[in-house]
DNA sequence: CCAGCAATGACAACATGCTGACATTATTAG
DNA sequence: CTAATAATGTCAGCATGTTGTCATTGCTGG
């Protein structure tokens, strides 16, 4: 009934919700200097590690969000002049979101910050430990997104 | 530079964000049976796990969020039946928000769906690695809630 | 006591996310 | 090849969160 994993667990979601809201204002704080909010560095870090440039859906599916959100957010971006869509060979009205040199310096300047950050945060936490997070927090992703 | 703790860190935190996403998802699905969102039965939780009331400031406080986001769900919440504002002796204004009979049942009822979830999500994990991944959570909670 | 500070409610503006609906473009099955 | 299906852009409506501001109430240090 009140089984210990379950209070376990629910201590664990409670947790994490918590913990995003946190994250969510350390990043707006880090990203403000830059004119940023954390929404946009999640667009910007997604444009970035991918390497090219993704389309708007696509960007989506690697946030696991929406694609009209995201869309929200680079037709503001594109405004901002950080992004601009270029044509897609492979699609006539997906365009390939790509960052302008602005962006691309922004990113950098935003890593010049967030690096710091990350080091100053884990400085007295075990990489095990953040190992072994990780992959619970990998393994319950996996679970809910099917 | 690209030190393996930094990237791992990062990992762990674009995965927080993630599974927030995935958790209110699955949150919403629950709660939607019962007539509620995942915003409701949080303030539903609070209150239910105070075991007596609180006002609103309080309810904010316990859930880490703003006054005024949450002063808008109890007064949608009110409305509908759940919850009512009962007089503070000790405050001519910060009423106390309590559970109706009705928001004890939904309460109840929510339960009901949510224990077997909580237990069904974790039957194939170690609650050594739940305790684990829950103090670090609350662990990264405490460096930025200051 | 009371003057100043903190807490609260109320209202507004805004950012970010979701879903639904519709038209258009791509892809796939037959 | 063609018809059905999937993916995409676009627009709209809504839920949830934030911050800011202001008036009121409560608390506290002199």
């Amino acid at each position: 009934m009140h089984s210990p994993k379950r209070m376990l667990f629910l201590d664990f979601v409670l947790s994490v919700f918590r913990l995003n809201g946190l994250l969510i204002s350390e990043g707006d704080a880090m990203a403000e200097k830059l004119g940023l909010t954390s929404a946009r560095w999640k667009v910007i870090g997604a444009i970035a590690l991918s390497g090219r440039g993704l389309t708007v859906p696509g960007i989506a599916r690697a946030l696991g969000q929406s694609r009209q959100a995201v869309q929200r957010i680079t037709d503001v971006m594109v405004s901002d002049n950080l992004l601009f869509y270029q044509v897609n060979p492979r699609h006539k009205r997906s365009v390939i979101v790509t960052l302008t040199d602005a962006g691309t310096e922004v990113y950098n300047m935003l890593r010049e910050v967030q690096d710091p950050w990350a080091l100053g945060t884990t400085e007295d936490i075990p990489i095990e430990e953040l190992e072994s997070g990780l992959r619970l927090v990998r393994r319950l992703i996996q679970k809910f997104d099917k």
